[in-house]
DNA sequence: CTTGCAAGTCTACACTCGTATACTTATATC
DNA sequence: GATATAAGTATACGAGTGTAGACTTGCAAG
């Protein structure tokens, strides 16, 4: 056979995972701005120019970032659509008690750490864009759906941002049981199956 | 008379606020990080260096601009707390059908403009905090009111976020008056007055 | 073993940032 | 009108940013 990559020289493609991971991370936590390429590289066990190298400039990493966390657009499965179990299974999801869809949650994380860049912001816009379409379509039902589903990614990220970046201890503190059931019925409202 | 202060030399009380209300359209837009000393000074119609004269250094602006916005903490007056009118009116506020409590939007405008940068997180942590101890003690009513007062926030910031930031077409371009109408009975069911 | 080429590093450049010091200008009082 | 003083400006510095080009090193094939 061929065999055309037996080993990976020196790992191409885990320098270059590693430093989206890396960056992820970086972004999540100081922001667009307050992320610099060298501290990202460091942890990615590199130096900063390899950043360049692999994606071009700060803006296209940053684009990639944010893509890969949105990869999974679907917030949850379809199983259920329309009935009041969804409200629970998401509501369930938001607070952590669930796995499906955690990527995207993380992706709420990296937009509001891109602060006020105009590209960063720009990035995130054409994101949610997508993540909202999908959600007009695929979760919410009866009128005024494209309205109803933008409320709904509003509260998501209402409810990552305080609970995650700024901290907000009624929230990040609170039994995640409790706040499921605080939000369910919240959330059922606006999906139209109370 | 003394008249102490007759026509203010060169209007030493004027620029000052001058800079405050051009740091508070800079830090909305640019982000904490974004904005730069020097464009703010500009925008105020003076130089750089005054800031630094009259606030001290970039972060304790920051702090007074987001002290400014959350000057009321009172979102709306107490007048129909607990009624079901209660949601209708914060509903119309928070689309912009009515003015009051519209500085403290402005407010959770400037903290998500806090991007990742240290000091802007934790004045804004700060800030927040005081207006959510005001939220769950003055419009929240019955169980677990910490907890609802921080997701009426959440839905706020959200709000203002995918709106104002983001420019979500289905929240910036809806009609204001659909909007309220769909968040009514959202509010409504997290104020416990539906 | 040699050689080609990708993977990775070093050094440096142009730029912007926040801030400090020294200077200039206008205003109000004597 | 002279003068003290606050208001405002000019210049510059050191640090940190993203990025570019030349260099070095390791791996795999001939």
């Amino acid at each position: 056979m061929a065999d055309e990559k037996p080993t990976r020289r020196r790992n191409a493609e885990e320098t270059r995972s590693a430093i989206l991971a890396s960056a992820r991370r970086a972004f999540a936590e100081s922001g667009y701005d307050g992320a610099g390429l060298r501290g990202i590289a460091e942890a990615a066990g590199v130096t900063a120019m390899m950043v360049g190298r692999y994606f071009g400039s700060k803006e296209q990493l940053f684009a990639e970032v944010v893509a890969d966390t949105m990869r999974d657009p679907v917030i949850l499965s379809a199983d259920n659509l329309g009935s009041p179990q969804m409200a629970r299974e998401f509501a369930r999801a938001l607070v952590g008690l669930s796995t499906p869809g955690q990527a995207v949650l993380d992706g709420f994380r990296v937009m509001w750490a891109s602060g006020g860049s105009e590209v960063a912001a720009r990035i995130a816009r054409e994101q949610i864009r997508t993540v909202h379409h999908a959600t007009a379509e695929g979760l919410v039902r009866g009128d005024h759906a494209p309205e109803r589903a933008a409320i709904l990614l509003s509260l998501v990220a209402g409810v990552q941002l305080m609970r995650q970046q700024i901290g907000l201890p009624a929230l990040a503190d609170a039994d995640p049981e409790v706040l499921a059931g605080l939000l369910e019925p919240v959330i059922a409202v606006v999906l139209g199956v109370a």
